[in-house]
DNA sequence: AGCACGCCGACT
DNA sequence: GTCGGCGTGCTC
């Protein structure tokens, strides 16, 4: 061993807005693999750091004298492979973020609190899993090796994906089996290679434990209980230590996980599978803003590893790489649903035509009523929480602002509390007007908890074939607060305890649904004139997933002879939108709206990115974002002229929890340029924001998801 | 961002 | 005389 201290490049977790880079100069005894994972003295703390490749030129060292050592080197880890650090490099330059910020976001929580010695012991504990994973194999092991027998759709599909390089966008309307050509991908990804790893990502933990069920039932007989984990944020920390260092030893073949399962240590990468990739939760909208679902083509891409992206209704970005004069995806259709089950009928109600003030038309009540009556379940969707969106005295037209956001606190019945969704202040509710004592206080607008005690009331008489009254349940994110609570939730339904369900868009997710033959949307015409231009393809979207809850059991339907339906009522009947939604028809809704995306240049045309500034004043804000511009245009930044500064203005919602919020957005044709112009503005904005009293931070936001 | 150091008010 | 308020400054 060298006597001499070899000097190493340690990427460590500096804050975004510290001004530290993220590559630290370190002296060990001996040189160390790009990708060990070391503890270093950072200041009066010690942290968890990724040895990285070394920068020859430029590196801004600290003066030799004064750099420290690393701590410790945690032992008996592989090191972080090169697909990995070049996934972590590209995120972060893409994204414009720290370094050191994505590398250690990748990577487990209590990986960073753990010593050397201790992770030494968690190594070293690993056996007992795998005891478990063989008795529980031993069990699946009967009743599950029955052949599959595929539908032809599903049959040419996996047989082009078998034979193709991809990318595949597969688009299969909801019910026409994607799940299983993920699980033929999967098998043959598996089956071609003895250690070939996969990831497979959902939008949504809640949709994890349903799929994870399904691919344990397939591949658990054949790989071991212990080759197939989860990894998301719903896990416990050791929980997801474990899953990281199984995908990583490559112990887990099969990784099942949400957005951030995509920075999985992956080292026999060959397969990564985006199921709903056009769900907009694949954006992580805090912190890093990265996209799950772009990543994933860029590291399927980099590792050489397949990829399917499968929606059946796909971003418009997706379908338009899939287009074939593009080709940048190639498109895999399923039109057809499995069996007999069929798309469910479009059912519109004009309200211009109802009654002054029905919530529910009288057709529509109509229809729920005889469902019920018949033992089948319907599902009614409200996309607000809550039992009004606002109190209001009508005496003085006091409304129940929140004191803190430029929004009003929404009334929740249940525990009688006025609630503001975007900071979570929250209040009894007052018994009179606080700035007039007119008693009389009146809720404005209905949420969730209102619909269900609309129904409940409206449907009190109504008796089901088990001869008990209707009853009306409700999901949505307050009463799924509670760890499973979801879960129980839903097995009420399957169970047939529930006779109609009112949720938000939680519950038109991917749940399967055996007895529903019936959804509504009740009020979903605010995303039809919506300032964000992506509303449209997001509420076709829900309209098409929702829909697809209904009549998902061909028998079922076919014993009941009730056909599927899909209530929407609208002001708008005529809206387009609508037109395309009745025929399913993704593909002319996608054109209508690709056109106007052309003819206005807009994404997938052009590419945005967000400046986005926060102070207490919106005056602060605004200026710091204008004196942004201002240093651009004096330092002539390289894309400059390629980039379009649309001028600050305040977001939609202008003030949250006393802090004003304003935001710039920045558009190109040349996404090159966009990026080269936004590194280059990096460090000119670190240097603003020392003249901007007031200002309490920006970001960028690459690719946003709405403006 | 943490976490120090650092320099002035109300408590044992 | 000490505990502690959060203002300023650094982290290889």
């Amino acid at each position: 061993m060298s006597t001499f201290l070899v000097p190493l490049q340690v990427v460590v977790q500096t804050p975004a807005h510290s001004g530290v880079a993220a590559t630290l100069t370190y002296t060990h005894t001996e040189p160390l693999p790009a990708g060990t994972l070391v503890r270093v003295p950072l200041g009066t703390r010690e942290v968890l750091g990724v040895v990285w490749d070394p920068r020859s030129e430029d590196a801004p060292q600290a003066e030799p004298s004064r750099l420290r050592a690393i701590t410790a080197v945690l032992q008996g880890l592989a090191p972080l492979d090169d697909g990995w650090r070049r996934l972590v490099g590209f995120a972060a330059g893409y994204y414009q973020r720290n370094l050191g910020e994505i590398a250690l976001m990748a990577l487990p929580p209590s990986l960073r609190g753990l010593s050397a010695e201790q992770l030494a012991r968690r190594l070293r504990r690993k056996p007992d899993a795998r005891v478990a994973g063989i008795r529980a194999c031993a069990q699946a092991d009967e009743g599950n090796l029955v052949s599959i027998a595929l539908s032809a759709e599903q049959e040419s599909v996996t047989a082009e994906i078998d034979a193709q390089t991809g990318p595949f966008l597969l688009f299969g309307s909801t019910g026409s089996g994607k799940t299983e050509v993920y699980l033929q991908a999967v098998a043959a990804a598996l089956a071609a290679d003895g250690e070939n790893q996969v990831l497979v990502l959902v939008p949504e933990i809640n949709l994890t434990p349903q799929l994870e069920a399904r691919f344990r039932a397939r591949f658990a007989p054949l790989y071991g209980q212990a080759a197939i984990v989860s990894l998301h944020s719903g896990m416990t920390h050791p929980q997801r230590l474990g899953s990281w260092l199984a995908a990583h030893t490559g112990s887990a073949r099969i990784v099942l996980g949400t957005r951030m399962a995509i920075f999985a240590s992956l080292p026999r990468l060959a397969l990564i599978v985006v199921d709903e990739e056009h769900d907009a939760s694949y954006k992580q909208q805090e912190g890093a803003r990265y996209s799950a679902r772009d990543l994933a083509v860029w590291r399927a891409r980099d590792a050489g590893a397949k990829l399917i992206l499968g929606s059946a209704t796909p971003s418009l970005e997706s379908w338009h790489a899939s287009e074939p004069a593009i080709a940048r995806y190639r498109r895999l259709c399923m039109p057809s649903r499995i069996g007999a089950a069929c798309l469910p009928r479009l059912r519109l109600v004009d309200m211009g035509q109802q009654p002054r003030k029905a919530v529910f038309a009288p057709a529509l009540l109509a229809a729920i009523t005889e469902r019920v009556e018949r033992g089948e379940q319907c599902l009614v969707l409200l996309n607000r929480r809550g039992y009004a969106p606002v109190l209001h005295c009508h005496a003085c037209g006091w409304k129940s602002d929140c004191p803190q956001c430029s929004a009003t606190r929404v009334f929740h019945k249940t525990d009688r509390s006025l609630r503001c969704h975007h900071c979570g202040l929250a209040s009894g509710v007052p018994r009179a007007c606080p700035d007039c004592g007119n008693p009389d206080i009146l809720p404005v607008g209905r949420g969730t908890e209102q619909l269900q005690e609309q129904l409940a009331q409206l449907l009190r008489n109504v008796i089901t074939p088990e001869r008990r009254a209707a009853r009306v349940a409700r999901i949505d994110a307050d009463t799924t607060r509670a760890r499973g609570a979801l879960q129980a939730q839903l097995a009420q339904v399957h169970a047939g305890d529930i006779d109609v369900l009112v949720g938000t868009q939680m519950v038109a997710k991917g749940h399967d649904f055996r007895r529903i033959t019936l959804v509504a949307a009740v009020q979903p015409d605010s995303a039809l004139f919506s300032s964000d231009f992506r509303a449209p393809e997001r509420l076709f979207a829900l309209l098409m997933q929702a829909g697809g809850r209904a009549g998902r059991d061909a028998g079922y339907m076919a014993a009941h002879g009730s056909a599927p339906e899909l209530w929407v009522q609208t002001w708008h009947p005529e809206h387009p939108l609508f037109a395309a939604l009745r025929e399913h028809d993704y593909p002319a809704f996608a054109a209508r709206q690709l056109a106007e995306r052309e003819a206005a240049a807009m994404p997938p045309w052009s590419h945005q990115a967000l400046l986005r500034a926060d102070a207490r004043t919106q005056e602060a804000a605004q200026a710091f974002l204008q004196a942004a511009v201002e240093a651009a245009r004096a330092a002539q930044l390289p894309g400059l002229a390629q980039v379009f500064l649309y001028p600050p203005v305040p977001l939609a919602v202008q003030r949250v929890a006393n802090v004003e919020r304003a935001q710039m957005l920045l558009e190109s044709g040349n996404r090159r340029a966009l990026q080269h112009f936004l590194t280059a503005w990096q460090p000119l904005l670190h240097a603003e924001r020392a003249h901007h009293k007031g200002l309490v931070r920006w970001l960028v936001d690459v690719d946003p998801q709405a403006i």
